[in-house]
DNA sequence: CACACTAATGCATCATGTTGCAAATAGTAA
DNA sequence: TTACTATTTGCAACATGATGCATTAGTGTG
């Protein structure tokens, strides 16, 4: 489980500096780290604490966290994303149902599968940070 | 191979009128099947065809086909969306390469395996219509 | 602690998507 | 053909996301 203190030294790391932007964002993710965080929520929590801050600030983070792979996007819908925190390596595929959108952390196992089978069947390698699925779950259909 | 009547009776069959626009983005979609289609160069498309042709319009319409399963919208890079003509069914898998950009279709068997593991492992069923992953091809690595 | 260097922020502006509603038009039946 | 109805379109307004640039503020050094 990461630590708002070693994700500073990611940070520190890759020479992006540590604001208080970035404080509260980390936090935010770690103390939500069992779900994905909309980003109305994310905007909510941080104009909250710091009142004034500019959506472009917002974004431009966010797409840090992504680029250092803290952070995962997922498009839940059409309209809405949201950002998963990578809170244990290695990382997850997502699987979202359409139906009741619960969104799962796909197992290690089918990770590997498809992993495997995109390298054997298409030569593609270390593909993906993740991928996300979406179909229906057992408890929303009827067969 | 479907052709353009044949597509004409999927939009009647689903009470979707056809109008103008929806003509000749169909067509445009059957003369180039063969790639995916950028948002701007469909919009380009239609424009000359159709001059005053509404942004809003062009977005509705292809998120009907989308609905119809006519075609699959792909993510190329963060801005920018594409469009692929879905010419056979059953459809597949899309696979791009980050370095080079080349959109590839995956394979039947490749298509299989990723569903069956995600129905044995995660009991999730037809669950996409299309998934793209990206990944590095074997042009593009030096391993 | 003060300074210099560089990265992050705010801001303005633009690009891209979305939505409600009135007007236009495709399908349908007489 | 005409008239009727429901769907699609254009439009306007809004929401969301991206970007260039001047200013602000972390960070490392002396």
């Amino acid at each position: 489980m990461r630590k708002h203190k070693d994700l500073l030294a990611v940070l520190r790391h890759n020479r992006q500096r540590v604001t208080p932007a970035r404080r509260f964002l980390l936090q935010f993710f770690i103390d939500n780290h069992g779900r994905s965080l909309s980003l109305p929520e994310i905007q909510t929590f941080l104009q909250d604490r710091l009142p004034g801050i500019n959506r472009s600030s917002i974004y431009r983070n966010l797409e840090m966290l992504k680029t250092l792979s803290i952070v995962q996007e997922l498009r839940v819908d059409r309209k809405g994303r949201h950002y998963q925190f990578v809170f244990e390596r290695p990382v997850h595929h997502f699987i979202i149902c359409k139906a009741c959108g619960k969104v799962s952390k796909g197992k290690r196992n089918f990770f590997e599968q498809v992993e495997r089978a995109l390298q054997d069947i298409h030569d593609f390698k270390k593909a993906n940070l993740s991928v996300t699925f979406y179909g229906f779950c057992s408890r929303c259909r009827s067969d």
